[in-house]
DNA sequence: TGTACATCAGTGAACGCGCGTTCACTGATGTAC
DNA sequence: TGTACATCAGTGAACGCGCGTTCACTGATGTAC
């Protein structure tokens, strides 16, 4: 898919590339278009020629990063999985990882932008609003067959209100306990008592986290 | 306390109240030095007789809107638990209420600026981190004497992340199903069923939320 | 009670700065013959 | 293969604007005698 970029389509992606990683590091608000151009190694009288708007471009940004988070946690899932934890085991022990916690730059749109999505353009809400509702879609397909689907949201909830508390205390010890402790609460109250325990030797889930593309 | 403010201390008090809400619409980044002191009726001249930087008021801005929560929360909660509610009932239904939902303005000040709290400068980091901290003892002390304290933090990060969630999602019938749901789990799991249920008669729990005085 | 003066909260013009956006232009790429 | 020209991605100066902050000043409040 990513083989036949022209010159144009090429550049187009790296600004949204480095956009995607300003929003989440700067907030929605703490970007701005001369910067990001910088970054991507070109003047900021171009951006016009990409974007319609600095609004249709936070758009874009947060849905590639979303896009983008779903990938990479897909793999890191997989390799969970294949020490044999649940699919709902590896997500939440991912989502809530000290890795997470410190990789606010690459890490989850919903997580680093969520109290500022009411704040937007509409275009950026509206991208916004699609990246929780595909975080919910997300949880429900890795959710134990014997629990509840409507609960999904509950626990994305709980993922997404965990890691910007953790992040708000400072990132210290007090953030990893507060992690530790919600990584706990929901596998004790979620996860598939008869699944595979940690230490297991294979054979992963029956539904995996479905490819993001 | 109030009956002896001078002149310029009540001034100062306008200004922050006119602040606390100001960063709860706008978040911290949406709000001017010129626009809340012309919401207080003042120039934007005299602001610096009042703080030594923009900085220093979002500060005691988060603190005084904290402290305000408080107050309406110990009140609301008190209503609650007169019409039988377990204290812990009484916080859950207050906190992911559709009247808290809408009222950013005069909402919680974590759960409205949570996701900014790690950008902000020292001392308003600071200040917003000890919010949480009151956030996790308050819920901590109307806990079931079942429930191990530890959940505490779990528990507010789930408020948080619910509340943050549903209005990322807009404020409609798919929010509202959010918060629903979020107060059915978190009452499920931990409420002490020995409790007087909802539609008993009267007698309130032992433990009542402190005074934020 | 009345006048003179000091204090001080609040005013409003001005500052330097960075922002989002526009636009005439440049220079490289690629096509036509 | 080589030249002439059209296309077009990216440049950089310029725009109006609003921001946080400073400061000389005003006018009301309150104290001294």
């Amino acid at each position: 898919m990513d083989t036949k970029l022209s010159r144009k389509e090429a550049t187009h992606k790296r600004i949204v590339e480095v956009a995607a990683r300003a929003i989440r590091r700067g907030g929605y608000g703490g970007v701005g278009v001369a910067d990001i151009m910088k970054e991507a190694g070109l003047t900021h009288g171009g951006f016009y020629a990409h974007f319609p708007s600095r609004d249709a471009m936070l758009a874009e940004a947060v849905e590639y990063a979303g896009r983008q988070v779903l990938q990479i946690y897909a793999e890191r899932t997989e390799e969970l999985r294949k020490q044999g934890a649940s699919p709902f085991r590896a997500l939440v022990e991912s989502y809530l990882s000290e890795r997470h916690l410190e990789g606010l730059e690459n890490g989850c749109p919903v997580a680093a932008l969520a109290s500022d999505m009411p704040r937007q353009a509409p275009e950026v809400q509206a991208a916004s609003r699609e990246r929780v509702h595909i975080m919910f879609s997300v949880v429900r397909q890795v959710l134990p067959e014997h629990v509840d689907p409507d609960q999904a949201a509950v626990i994305a909830s709980t993922l997404v209100g965990t890691l910007s508390l953790a992040r708000a205390l400072g990132g210290g010890p007090e953030s990893k306990t507060l992690l530790a402790s919600s990584r706990a609460a929901l596998l004790a109250r979620y996860d598939d008592p008869g699944h595979p325990a940690k230490d297991d030797s294979g054979l992963g889930g029956p539904s995996p986290i479905p490819n993001p593309a």
